[in-house]
Formats: C-alpha cells, structure tokens, sequence
DNA sequence: GTAATCAACTTGTTATTATAAGTGAAACTA
DNA sequence: TAGTTTCACTTATAATAACAAGTTGATTAC
C-alpha cells in the first residue's frame, strides 16, 4: 500500500505552507509568495495554488488581499481548540500536557445526553474517558469524551498519554475530524470541576460541549469541555 | 449609482441558497440539487456553483459528500455571533432587540485597551456605544463597541435602533466585515453587568473580546460582548 | 434469495485560458 | 513640488475540459 502520494496536491501545498508559518519560516506579517510564484515553486497551476491559499485563508493562518498578495496572521497562539479545522489541529500541543483522569472504558450512554444519538450508537454503547490537560503545569481543561462503539477495536488499551485522541483515531483507525458544532456557556464551578480546575466552587468555568463529525458518516465524537478561563483565554477567529 | 450587478455570481448563487436554506424552501437533511443541475438552473460553470457551494459548507450551511451530494445542514439555530462570515451576518436578527444604551459618543480611547490600536487609531479618537440586545425580551448580550473615527461622518447621529451596527456601516459606509478574532472567557458578572443582564452580581457571564476587520485595511471594530448564557448557548460551527 | 457486478450518478481534483479589478510605485504633467 | 496618470504586478472571477473517486441502486450470476 502507497498511502503516501494520493494526498491531493492543493492538501499538500497546505500543509506545506502551514508547516512554514507555524516554524516561523513565513512570519506574521510577511508576504507569501505570490500565486504565480508559488505555481512555479511547486510546479502546480494556479487554481490548485488558490485553492490552497484558500484553506489557509480559511483557517486564519493568512489573509488575502486582492492587488496585493497573502498575509502571514498567525497570530492565533492562545487556546485555539475553537478550531479544529483542516487536517490537523490547530492547537499548540507542544506546551500542553495530558493526564488521564479515567481510562477509556466501555459504557452505556448516559441517559440525558447533550446531543441526539442515532440508534445505531446507542446499540453500540459509549467510548468514555476523561482528562485533564494542563499548560505549563496549570489545570486548564477538563475534558469529558464519548465515542460510539464503532470498529474501533483495542481502543480502550491504547496509550493516550502524550499522543492526542485525535492523532490516534487517524493514525490507528484512518478516523480524520471533518467538522463539528459547538455550544459554548459560562457556568458555576460544580465541586468537582472547582477540584480539578483549582478554582473555588462556583467560579465561572468556561463549559464547551462539541459534537464532532468524522469521515466516517455515522460517527461522531462528543466531548464536554470545561475550562478555566482565568489566566488564558479560548482564542477563534473567523 | 448601480450597485446591483457587481456581485459575483458565486456570490449571488451563494445568497439565493442561503435564503432558500433559512427559509425553509430547502429543509434540514434535504439533498440540494446537484452541481450540474445548479449550473443549468442559474446558468453557470460548475467551478462557479462549487465556489458558492464551498462557501456554505465553510458557513454551516451545507455539508457536501462526494458521490452523493450536498446535504443541508441548517440546525445551527441558537445564538449565532460566533459567525459573521460571508456578505450577511448569519444572526437569525427576526428576534434579536436592540436597545441602545448609550448613543453613539466621541471619546478618547481608553488608556488600556483590549487589543493594541494604531497610531492612526489612537490620534482619530473613538466612536463609543453600549447596546442591550434582548431575546424574546430576555437581556442576553451587552454590548460595548469601539469604532475608530475614521471617514464615517455623521455616524454619532445616526439611528441604530432596529438596524444592526453592521448594516449601517455596510448601506451608508460600504464597510464590509471581512473577518475578525475573537477571546472567550467565563467571568463573574460586575454589578453593572449583572443588573443589565438580570444576573446575581458574581453569577458566571461568557465575556467575548472581539475585533473585527473591513474591508478598509485600517478600520476595525472593536466589542467587548458580555452574554447571558442561563437559558441560551453561543453556538458555533467550524 | 443472495451476493457480486456494473452503470449512472454524485462530488473531487487538476489543468488551461481569459478577463476584471485592486494596489503601489514609478513616471509624467501642471 | 504636488498632483495625476500609467504600468506592472497582484488577486478575483469565470468558462471549459477531462478524469478520479465515492455512492447508490439496478441488474446479473450464482
């Protein structure tokens, strides 16, 4: 098997170009080259250049302008887990560490679930795990994940100390996130998120709940978020 | 003056299947007519049906599946300013009243701001404003805007009542939204806002931090939104 | 009846071409 | 010098073409 080479070349050039910006080959602020250029650089036509620059534009790391050219604006370094978007997460793993709190286990749905399940997922019960996933040592998000039961063989085995669920879903399980919805609220502190977010009970705590959806068309993963939005703030563009 | 036909037509096509998914004509799991029956439909090139096809994917509005079609995707119908994307701020605004606080006012900018102005924006001065917007008569946003007082005569004396911020600037400055950032945070409620919002001072309120761009390069809006997130959540897509 | 195959449909990818429109700086004019 | 025009460059829009790849349902073979 070549899985390698059939990445479509507008995908390519993507993750190229993010790859540059994100190690500060491209910086805020710079110029990229132009359509043209870039057509030559990579040997590719310009609409597929477009269509690259496109999904950059897309996903905040640059802004066009017509009789101008594209814009590094990479400026997006808080919390970005406002957006998933792309291949791959936009957020800075680097700094944030995971701590498993519980390990995935197989459960039913709980009853009240804050989205409709198919019946096809309550049939096939509940991925459930939770963590803690902290930066440069503080609390900052308590993340609460349910996934269906659905061919994800020895999932509930796995390590998922240091790697990010969503790597491995791709990685194991060729499960790449497409898109998603989310509602956001700020609501009290319970007794238990104030313990793990080291706030007081009743503090404001950032509460997201996420439905995401895969390439797969009937799974989904869910996941109620909760964080402590003292010291960092959740950063989005649009 | 003519500023009808200028529109792109993928834009046009855009603004046609918006209106059609929001009024219902195409309802929630619908297939939309395929590619190339759009093209024979409003006579168009399938690249030119694709851009606009691939606008209201990016918006929420559709989700598209290769070998089947494009599947409309409308249930975002919570409180959508997480979104300004595209030519109209995709706000469901039918409900959304607006009660302004303090009228339109001049001022210096504040000594410390939300986010770092320019030279141009700190000598130009400040065009202030505080709105309270309800929900079926609940206070759910305050709403503090910054305007720098940049060519936009007469604004301090305009009627913002009914008509969105976003609207005057579009009719009378043709000021378009280009896309914007945004912080979230989870805050107790200060006196002020808690008797506005109908909170209990200390009670948690989603605090956004937004500036917006234009299609000026050197004006942006500013807002500083405080929400009540009791009965209602901010919805987003990405 | 069941399973495999295929055909007709869908969107996805990519290349080619042409023209419009915005930007900015150099050249030109008053 | 100050203002204007022009030009070379940028991205935006749009049509045309061909083929790839995923989906679905009908047909066929067993």
């Amino acid at each position: 098997m070549t899985p390698v080479k059939n990445i479509p070349r507008h995908k390519r050039l993507y993750e190229i170009l993010r790859k540059h910006i994100s190690d500060g080959i491209y910086r805020e602020g710079d110029l990229l080259p132009s359509e043209n250029e870039l057509c030559q650089l990579y040997g590719m036509t310009r609409p597929t250049v477009r269509q690259a620059l496109s999904t950059l534009a897309n996903d905040g790391y640059i802004r066009k302008h017509q009789g101008k050219g594209s814009i590094v604006h990479n400026l997006s370094r808080e919390i970005g887990i406002l957006s998933v978007s792309g291949t791959t997460s936009a957020v800075g793993d680097r700094k944030l560490k995971t701590e498993i709190i519980v390990k995935p286990v197989l459960i039913p749905w709980p009853d009240i679930f804050m989205f409709p399940l198919s019946e096809l997922e309550k049939e096939s019960g509940c991925i459930y795990m939770e963590r803690l996933r902290l930066l440069d040592g503080v609390p900052i998000f308590y993340d609460i994940s349910y996934i269906a039961n659905l061919n994800l063989p020895r999932i509930t085995s796995r390590q998922f100390e240091d790697r990010s669920l969503f790597r491995i879903l791709r990685e194991h399980y060729h499960i790449e996130i497409k898109g998603g919805e989310q509602r956001i609220k700020a609501i009290p502190a319970s007794e238990k998120i104030s313990r793990f977010l080291h706030l007081k009970k009743g503090e404001p705590v950032l509460h997201l709940e996420r439905k995401l959806e895969t390439n797969n068309p009937v799974l989904f993963l869910y996941s109620s978020i909760f964080c402590n939005t003292e010291k960092y703030s959740i950063f989005g563009r649009f």
